[in-house]
Formats: structure tokens, sequence, C-alpha cells
DNA sequence: GTCAAAATTTAGGTAAGACTAAATTATTTT
DNA sequence: AAAATAATTTAGTCTTACCTAAATTTTGAC
């Protein structure tokens, strides 16, 4: 029932592309797992002729994953969540590094060390980036984040989460807006959508193309 | 130039083989790569013919390493050692356990996160087990320590390893011998060449059985 | 609705690295 | 020195997961 490295693969990015509700398509597939559409093809199609199914597949329409998929596709991201926090915080990886690393040694740790990592940090809930870790017994936990775009002036909040997208990503880097920080909103420009906001005793102005990108707990 | 981690375990078991000066046989090579003799056949025959060759190999004659594949087996064996030790010390890992771990790790880790466990750890020259970490550059310390059994009377020394028979291992755990461990020689006896150490207040007999396999620095 | 472009699937191959069964070579025993 | 046993190698398969080239299906522009 060990599943190979690149069957995790496959499962993982099912998952993150399917999130959306539509199926993964096997040029999407094909483009994020750096394979020819030809490889996708034949690997999904395997992947459904599996006994349990892991995943949904009809010619053409692309892939979803089966419950027994989705487990196994909430596993790996896991303890790719789990290794990226753990690297970050014991080993001085920055936030950019640590990707690759996770993206191999998820394959391979044990139950074990799952387990030892996790107690070591608190068990934590999110990575370094923002995002939600999947809980020990495989659920994605509730995202009871929401945009910094539908904030307005007055309105405080912490980053949770910023969109893994590598320029954004050392823009916001650089202005200081990471998980974890407290900021408030001090403007709103009802054209343009722009927001002013301000962190510590700095104020910036923000475009939606940014603050649809940034997720936040509101304080009440 | 990346190799496979069949290539690697193949490259890290003929290394640990062939130390006492013999050739690594295909018998002995399949015993402990779990594989059958042909299997080892076949590979050993591919290893010699890359270019350039990682392994010397004549029929019937068994394998030895180039130096090439030296450097490729003391790079396994450095990821290793760092590996054990590192479970050991910041996850609470016992003696026992870190091994199968750190076989499928080894494999997998980037040059950079061997440096960093390594500066984290403060640049170790022995693993929990007491082993000798290959060096950044690869090459294999001069072990400088001495077998217990050739200790008499008066000597003081400090354990710096002792085999890995897991059931030595654990008769030792119990006893408290183990690397790091000081002791002094308070008695010798020439018809069984039993020795009796005292370690803290505790004294013990040991035959040669158990004193040939521990390693020690005599204090001077 | 037709037709070209884009996406997808099929068919046929390759490379690693394992296995089994049979053949060969080496080592012991007598 | 021959026979028996043990170790090793060869030959032929299998599985996984990729690839390219060609065929097909779907979609979007007119
Ligand atoms: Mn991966
Ligand atoms: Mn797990
Ligand atoms: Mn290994
Ligand atoms: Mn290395």
């Amino acid at each position: 029932m060990k599943k190979s490295t690149s069957t995790q693969d496959y499962l993982k990015h099912i998952y993150e592309l399917s999130e959306g509700g539509e199926p993964a398509s096997t040029n999407d597939l094909a483009r994020v797992l750096k394979v020819k559409p030809a490889s996708v093809t034949g690997m999904v199609q395997k992947l459904a002729n599996e006994k349990p199914a892991l995943v949904e597949y009809q010619k053409h329409q692309g892939a979803t994953l089966t419950p027994v998929g989705k487990k196994a596709a909430l596993e790996v991201l896991r303890h790719h969540r789990l290794l990226e926090t753990w690297l970050v915080q014991t080993l001085g990886y920055s936030w950019a590094e640590v990707h690759e690393e996770a993206e191999k040694l998820e394959h391979v740790i044990s139950e074990d060390f799952e387990r030892r990592i996790a107690a070591a940090l608190g068990n934590p809930t999110r990575d370094p980036h923002g995002e939600l870790i999947p809980t020990p017994d495989l659920k994605m936990p509730q995202d009871d984040s929401a945009s910094l775009s539908s904030l307005r002036s007055g309105q405080s909040a912490t980053i949770l989460r910023v969109n893994e997208d590598p320029n954004l990503l050392r823009h916001l880097d650089e202005l200081g807006l990471i998980p974890g920080i407290r900021l408030m909103v001090t403007g709103y420009s009802p054209l343009d959508n722009n927001l002013t906001i301000k962190v510590e005793k700095k104020s910036f102005v923000l475009g939606l193309n940014i603050t649809t990108k940034i997720f936040v707990e509101v304080e009440k």
C-alpha cells in the first residue's frame, strides 16, 4: 500500500489543482509535474484503475481524487508543510529556500518522524507561508481567513497567509508583510479599490492585485 | 552525475564490506542489500562500466571501489551519520531507532541541508554509535581509538565506539557502557583475558568477547 | 455549422533495477 | 583427482514511469 514518490506527487498536485472545484486537466498536471501530457494520461489511467481507485477519471475530463486518493494527498501535504515549518524553525532556512528540500523529504519520512516534528513544533496549524497544515487524522482544517481586500478603514488584522507567487513574496518580504504581522487599514479608495494600511509606524497603499492575495484574521 | 538511491546504497555497502582489505563478494552484498545475488552481479557490472568507473570488478573476484566510487560512498556515509546524530540530538530518537530513518533520508538531502545540520551539531566527528563521520571534503578520518581489550589495570579511558551488534548494544546500554562514558580498568586476569572495569561507583567483569568490541580513547 | 487550433489520447519505445531458472565456475570433501 | 556443494553469472522477464510521434477529440473563431 506504500505509494511511490511519483504517485504521491501526482495525488498532491491533483488535490491542489482541483481545490477550486474543477477537475485537474492533463495539461495542467503535466506543467506542474514537469512531465509530458502523454505521460500524465498514462499515469492517471493507472491511478484510476488501482483497487481501491485513487482518482476519478473520464477521458478528456481531467482527474479528481476519490476519498482514498484524497487521504493520500493530504498525507503528503501534511508532510510537506510540517517539513517546511520545521526546516525554517530549526535550521534557519529562509522562507524561500525550503520548498525544494521538503519536496524530496516529504516522500521518505516515517510516521514517527512526522509525529516527532509536529510535537517539537507544538502541533502548528500553518506552515511558514501561512498555508494550512492537514490535521494528524488527515482532514484539511476550515480556512477562517479573509482576503485583505475585503477590509475597510478602521479594521485591524493579522496576516495569516500570502500567495506563493515568488515575485509577490519577495516584494512583500521587503515591505515586512509576512504571516504573523499585525496591520490596520487606514484608508480605502472606492474607485480603484486601493487600501492604505499601516504596519508598525509605516504606511503603504496597496492595489487590488496585491490585497486579494493576502489573507488575514480580522480582529473583532 | 547525481546517483540513484540504489547506486548509493551499493557503493556504501561495498565500502563497508571491503574496509578490511578484501573485495566485497556478490553474496555478501546481496545479503546486506536484501537483493538476490544475480541482481548484484548485474549492478556491479554496470557500476564498473560507468565512465568514470565507480567500482573495480573482476568476475568471481568481488568488487572494490575506485577513487571516484569511494568519494561517492563517503558522501552517503557522511549524510547517514550526520543524520543519525542529528535525529538523536534534536528529535529525541533513541540510539536504536535512528538507523532506518537515516537509511532513507541519506539519499535525498541537499548539500545545503548537510552543511546546516553539521553546523548545528558543531561539526561532530562521530555519530551516536561512535562511528567516525567522513569530513566535509570526504576523507575518512584516522581512527585513533584502541580496543578496550588492550588496556591493563590502572589505565583510564573514555568510550568512543561500540560494535553495532544489536544484542551487544542492548546489553551495554543496560550497563551504561555507551560512548562518552569514562571508565577505569581495575583488574586483569591473564588466563581468560577478563577485565574488571569501574564506571562511576560500579564494577563489572567483562570477557574478551565484549572487550574487543568496545573502542576507547586512553588517557595518557 | 465548419474548420483550425489546442488539448488529449494511443501506440510503441527506453531505462532502471529488480526477479527466476538455468548454466557455469570455484571450492571442499572424499 | 573426482565428485559434491557453494558461489556466481547469464539469459530472459517484469514493473514503473518516463518519452516521442501520430491519431483523435474537443473547443473557439468565424
Ligand atoms: Mn515531492
Ligand atoms: Mn504521515
Ligand atoms: Mn540507504
Ligand atoms: Mn553531501
